[in-house]
DNA sequence: AAACAACTGTAACAATTGTTGCAATTTTAT
DNA sequence: ATAAAATTGCAACAATTGTTACAGTTGTTT
């Protein structure tokens, strides 16, 4: 069997030099740009030099770089075919063709229709009290169970770097109903809950609310149950071509809302998240280099 | 405005001489190849003499034969900008609403067209191949650290509705080992790790390969040390017009593997999908039906 | 039928391409 | 520290590229 570029590129990466590892990465990016262009063309907008890449591609088992740009055209040829079966997928639109191979285009196509529709409903102004909020909170509180807890852990993992005030909610009961007895009007919480929704994340919505909390509610409908203990609601939609919800669009919204909070605080933010990743690098948590 | 070589081509066939109309047919049958290959390659395979595609580009109104194939060039570019128009269609949505304020219609942009650059670059196949690899699997180890593990809690969540064969590495050290020592070739990988890439997901991508089981991974770029573990490696962009990256797109590739996987077991996950929701709700997980 | 114009391939051309030897530099080992 | 090895850019190279002038062919007009 013959390989193609990317495998010979993902598997000899690692024991190439720097220039040669810089040519392979821009072949890797832009196979078309090889296929298309020529040798010097393309060295001069890597910033290499000509023969870096006569030399990449004997490196990548290459007789000559014809072989190298003979494979980067088979890669776009495959990737026409491929794009002609998804543009005709898209325009048959047949719901109940269940063609396996065109799954992510199915699913990217929700997504992206997802996210289209977030930005239609979405209030800008609304993001940017909620971030404001969360930025000046004594305390946030993140809440989330089921399906939708890893996005707040996500939420949280990058809210540590910079923060220590933010808590999660509904990793182990026993720290939760202390947490929740511990806060009051000067902190903020952030509930996400989509159907079916968890008892649990609506409860604590409740009592939170109930004790003068500004509650950020993200959820899927108007009719959801979080809405009416939220001093502020985001619905996004979560439609599929699958049984189960998608959750990019909150994604979007969370990653929106992480980096609104940052741009909200002062430099040491910025500085502290910084160091967190220097401190990583020290004890080893992060992969040397690059 | 200029014309596309199609356009051009269509409207000055009739006035072409018997030659350039061959040359012509050639062209818009197969712009990749006039693209990719030497006019004197293309010439050949046409049965026409060389410098009758130098007529042709002149015939056609370019300058120099090179304007042609530009032009064949920006066709290639085209294609994979079908999937796209929604991206376009959002950038042209509102320049003047470009304010520096509207963080989430930039965020949602760079997120869209991520997953634009995920569907171009990936092949269905191999997407196809890792799902039926982990329908089949006889235990399915998830991997990820840091900022990919609330993704991986994600997937072995849905995961956990319909089977009981997965399972997340990295949650604490102490089962790690144990589970790495317990897993053979009947075993499948998934592992998630990008920029900065976590030292723990790496090592263990690398140990459980060396175990003889199959590994799939999902990384950042080509140059990932995460690639050189895997057989089978999927490249999601990130980026982001904030400092932190985004994992949107890998969600995406994610739900879709998901839902392949799911369809390509037997009824009998659907049933247990089914039976784990009605037990949550018997149990009161759940928010009463509405 | 001859004269003309348009069409097309051959061959020589200048420009550009990919390649290779060599020297300067950096990296690694001793 | 020194030596050896590897990496990398420069410059000269042979090959190939796209182009053009020219000549043979074809079909049309007078």
């Amino acid at each position: 069997m013959v390989l193609g570029v990317q495998e010979r590129i993902s598997t000899k990466m690692a024991m190439l030099s720097p220039q040669l590892q810089r040519a392979a990465q821009f072949v890797s990016e832009n196979p078309e740009g090889v296929a298309t262009r020529s040798l010097r063309y393309v060295a001069k907008l890597t910033g290499v030099s000509p023969p870096t890449f006569t030399r990449l591609a004997s490196a990548l088992g290459y007789e000559k770089y014809e072989g190298l740009r003979e494979s980067c055209r088979d890669h776009i040829m495959k990737q026409g075919l491929i794009f002609a079966a998804k543009a005709k997928a898209l325009q048959e639109q047949g719901p109940q063709e269940e063609r396996e191979g065109l799954f992510v285009v199915r699913q990217a196509k929700s997504t992206i229709s997802n996210i289209n529709q977030l930005l239609k409903s979405v209030n800008p102004e609304q993001i940017e009290v909620a971030a404001k909020n969360l930025a000046s909170a004594r305390k946030v509180i993140l809440v989330g169970m089921m399906s939708s807890l890893p996005f707040i852990e996500y939420m949280a993992y990058v809210a540590s770097m910079g923060y220590e005030n933010w808590h999660v909610l509904g990793r182990d009961s026993r720290s939760d109903t202390s947490l929740i007895n511990g806060i009051g009007q000067a902190d903020v919480a952030l509930v996400i809950s989509k159907a079916p929704y968890a008892l649990r994340a609506i409860k604590a919505a409740e009592q939170i609310q109930n004790r003068g909390t500004f509650v950020i509610g993200i959820t899927d409908k108007m009719s959801s149950p979080l809405c009416q203990h939220c001093d502020s609601i985001f619905i996004v939609s979560t439609e599929t071509p699958q049984f189960f919800t998608s959750h990019a669009a909150t994604l979007v919204l969370i990653e929106s809302l992480v980096g609104l909070v940052v741009s909200y605080s002062d430099d040491s933010v910025s500085q502290r998240i910084a160091s967190v990743e220097a401190t990583g690098h020290k004890i080893g948590d992060y992969f040397p280099k690059s």
